[in-house]
DNA sequence: TGTACATCAGTGAACGCGCGTTCACTGATGTAC
DNA sequence: TGTACATCAGTGAACGCGCGTTCACTGATGTAC
């Protein structure tokens, strides 16, 4: 009892703070940062707090001043993750013309191929999120994906059936790029991206075609 | 070197086999077709070889009698999974009129995106190939997707650009699978399918509309 | 200002559990004589 | 035919390693007086 009292007694005396919460805050962006790569790259299943802490220049003991476990940090960086693919390719400039060509250019590029821990959270971990049994993971992945469907609507100029038009178009991109990470032939690969550019633009074409 | 020889001789005494090999060809089968399975349904790190040698109905000791490794385990059960899909979606009846609508339809229905375990390996399975650093995993995977690229474009009839028309095709019905298997909400997700099914067969009816 | 003290982010050793792998053994089956 | 023996698929205890998690400690920083 009097151990207790002791130990949860608020200190009268000062309140120093040792290091600054700036620093501690920023060291968690650090750590979920790199974690939002280490998942693209490697998936949700196979994030390891031994190689992330490493990766965030720190040591393991300190993730849990962070994190209250690894399943709460997955979730946290899948979140961070998605997050950083709508700044990139969902709230991309839209309403200009071209806009849909310079958003399925973006996305079907070798660059994007190439890069996938600053790429696509949706590509990168769709099958991952589709065999996920946690709810939270497939809820947040699917705004993100209406979210993405909506953006590209929009610079269609949200004609009638530019809904339907762009979700196809995220299928379809979401497949290629996979499609294209998966060939271990590099011609191919390419083939694969530009093939699928032409496909994709020609939803669009078809969707004015019909319009007109 | 008296005990490598006693270890190594040739008994001339009897050949007794015990068990008949057909049984354990059999034995092998189970662990394989569950292998296959499992994998589907949970990727292919998660796969753990006690939990399959249970699904096969024997005790985990027994596994390293069929397989070296769980390594080698999971590429003969990736091989065995796209050889399965390959039975369902590649070499389905082709050339006959309505053969793609047919194709189409099996593969983005309901049924499908519900039964995962049954399903295609290269849409279940598809992000995890594509981080995988196993080459050979990359390049079984990549045959089996151009395989079915072929059997699309063949059931268009092979008409000049069927088999661009093919690959699209294929790249967002994988994608329109996955994103169906994600979302959480079943009347979206039946409209994702519904949505991509049209989407797909516009893209052939474009291809004939160019043709014409 | 200087000194004592409280706080707290991060460290690193240690723990425990799960899982891949090994291995001595079992018991069922088949062959030799 | 019956008996002794060899084979071998499968069993289950045990091992070792990796990884998530805990925890006592450190040392840097800030406040009180």
């Amino acid at each position: 009892m009097m151990l207790v009292m002791l130990i949860v007694k608020p200190s009268k005396r000062g309140t120093g703070m040792g290091h600054s919460q700036a620093e501690k805050a920023a060291s968690r962006e650090r750590i979920l940062d790199a974690a939002a790569r280490q998942i693209r790259v490697q998936g949700l299943e196979s994030l390891s707090v031994g190689e992330l802490m490493k990766a965030a220049g720190l040591t393991h003991g300190g993730f849990y001043g962070h994190f209250e476990s690894r399943d709460a940090l997955v979730a946290a960086a899948l979140q961070r993750a998605l997050e950083q693919g709508d700044a990139r390719f969902a709230a991309a400039p839209v309403k200009q013309p071209g806009s849909v060509k310079s958003i399925v250019n973006r996305y079907l590029s070798p660059v994007h191929r190439d890069h996938v821990a600053d790429g696509c959270a949706v590509a990168a971990l769709a099958c991952d999120a589709a065999r996920s049994d946690d709810a939270t993971v497939r809820r947040e992945m699917s705004r993100r994906v209406e979210a993405a469907i909506a953006a590209l609507a929009e610079a269609m100029g949200d004609a009638p059936g530019a809904s339907d038009a762009a979700l196809v178009q995220w299928c379809a991109m979401i497949g290629a790029i996979t499609l294209a990470r998966i060939s271990p032939d590099r011609r191919r690969s390419d083939e694969i991206l530009r093939i699928a550019r032409q496909g994709v633009l020609d939803i669009e074409a078809r969707l004015n075609e019909r319009d007109a």
